[in-house]
RNA sequence: GUGGGUGUAGCUCAGUUGGUAGAGCACUUGGUUGUGGCCCAAGUGGCCGUGGGUUCAAGUCCCAUCACUCACCCCA
């Protein structure tokens, strides 16, 4: 038999309303914080995420899927969305339209990494972006959505962890201070560490292995080697999540895996996923619009793991069943033909009906009707049929009541709406 | 890419020192029940992940491979 492919998933009924209520509250939120959505392909040429990830970075170099087309072209499948998203604002001139732009996006990216909890190759994102706004405060605002996202969705146990990078003026320098710093316990590093500490310095900063931790302990934090103007704009951050009252630590270790990154950098991180630990993760990317051809914008943008967020609330809301508003249980030839065209028509009136039309016996068919959980069990005999009577249970109450034939769609559905107005919980869940 | 754990019915799992498979749940049917839930009975369903090897004989031992899973790594 077939299988899928590894690393990746079959999101099974059971599990769609979690992820439509995280999609949902996500996108009704960042709405009224004036993000609008932009949806992106899936693919884009190779070179654009070479050049705006990064050339030597993990994801460019072994986890991409690239492939020559039939024409020869190098593609990928996207790894991530800012670059489209920022190639997008480029080849559409959006910075003409109004130089300030707040979107979003859902979807799929793709990295071949080992799948592990938590970590999948075909994995969800929900991300937002702004472009042409320099201020702290965007910042801020947008670290503050993002807190406001999680409480709404009832999560809880997350903290938020923010981080500034520098940039082009002052980031050098910090690197050759940490260069320095690391020099005296080379020996002591793990092998990654020992490229790294050369190559990509920052990176040696959250490596876990207890010896490189060590040797980076009383290494010079990059907040202290800002430049003036980037410490100012720290600052006004972290003023202004004490304003908005968002909770937040400053982690000093915290680095992104993306070349693009400048400035302000933060990441929710919670405890219930295993190592995976990064709910949501961003920052700002002054320089990225500039690199890929387009004018000099400041932008800032994060993204949400979707399939962590839901296997996080999963953990506390199991997934439950949809059920029927109605089971319509037939007997006997004639009845089911009268039944089917109840059913339908039912139906088409948004009433969540299922009706069992395989034959069974009265006993099989309530057996169904209970395991779906539906509320209301219409019974149509061939005996009931000829005194124009059907019976209608509620497996709630177990009471019933006997219903004349004529009319009976607009007395079921009104039966059973007045019941399902009184359950606002059952409805919002059940109608389509 | 590296390491650990696992792979037997739809699901959760048993399977003893190697002798060609079991339970519970689920499903189907029947009985009982005031037309479902409880109970009783019967039944359907497994190339024991795949391919090799050892052996008279392999779910059971050996090798390989694939998949799942956890961790490293990386990141969301």
């Amino acid at each position: 038999m077939i299988q899928l492919i590894r690393g990746f998933k079959d999101i099974l009924p059971e599990e769609i309303p979690v992820w439509q209520q995280v999609e949902q509250t996500a996108t009704a939120l960042f709405e009224a914080f004036g993000f609008r959505e932009i949806r992106i392909p899936v693919m884009e040429r190779t070179e654009l995420f070479a050049r705006s990830i990064g050339e030597g970075t993990d994801i460019v170099e072994k986890e991409m899927y690239t492939f020559p087309d039939r024409k020869g072209d190098l593609l990928t499948l996207r790894p991530e969305a800012t670059a489209s998203v920022a190639r997008a604002y480029i080849q559409h001139k959006r910075y003409a339209v109004d130089p300030v732009q707040k979107v979003y996006t859902i979807g799929p990216m793709f990295r071949r990494e080992r799948p592990q909890k938590g970590r999948y190759r075909q994995f969800y994102q929900i991300n937002a972006e702004a472009f042409g706004v320099a201020s702290p405060l965007m910042d801020a605002q947008i670290i503050h959505m993002l807190a406001v996202l999680l409480d709404r969705l009832r999560v809880t146990a997350v903290t938020a962890h923010i981080n500034s990078l520098g940039c082009p003026v002052c980031r050098p320098g910090y690197k050759a201070a940490l260069c320095d710093h690391t020099a005296a316990g080379v020996d002591n590093l793990c092998a990654d560490c020992k490229r790294r500490r050369t190559q990509n310095p920052l990176r040696v900063l959250d490596c876990k292995v207890p010896t490189c931790r060590e040797a980076v302990a009383g290494a010079p934090s990059l907040l202290d080697h800002l430049c003036d103007a980037c410490r100012d704009h720290f600052t006004t951050v972290t003023e202004s999540l004490d304003l908005l009252g968002v909770s937040y630590e400053i982690d000093k270790q915290l680095v992104r895996g993306l070349d693009y990154y400048t400035r302000t950098t933060f990441e929710l991180q919670t405890r219930s996923l295993g190592a995976q630990s990064a709910v949501a993760g961003g920052g700002r990317y002054d320089g990225l619009v500039a690199a890929l051809g387009g004018p000099d914008t400041p932008a800032i943008g994060f993204a949400i793991g979707f399939d962590r967020l839901v296997e996080i609330m999963m953990q506390t809301q199991p997934p439950v069943r949809q059920a029927p508003d109605l089971f319509v249980a037939a007997l006997g030839d004639e009845s089911r033909k009268a039944a089917f065209s109840w059913s339908s028509a039912l139906g088409a009136r948004g009433i969540g009906t299922e009706m069992d039309l395989s034959g069974k016996s009265l006993k099989g068919l309530m057996k169904r009707a209970d395991r779906l959980g539906a509320r209301y069990v219409m019974i149509v005999g061939d005996a009931e049929l000829a005194q124009q009577a059907v019976v209608l249970r509620d497996m709630e109450t177990k009471t019933q009541q006997t219903l004349p034939i004529e009319g009976i769609v607009d007395r079921v559905a009104k039966q059973v709406r007045g019941k399902a107005a009184d359950e606002p919980g059952r409805t919002a869940a059940e109608s389509n």
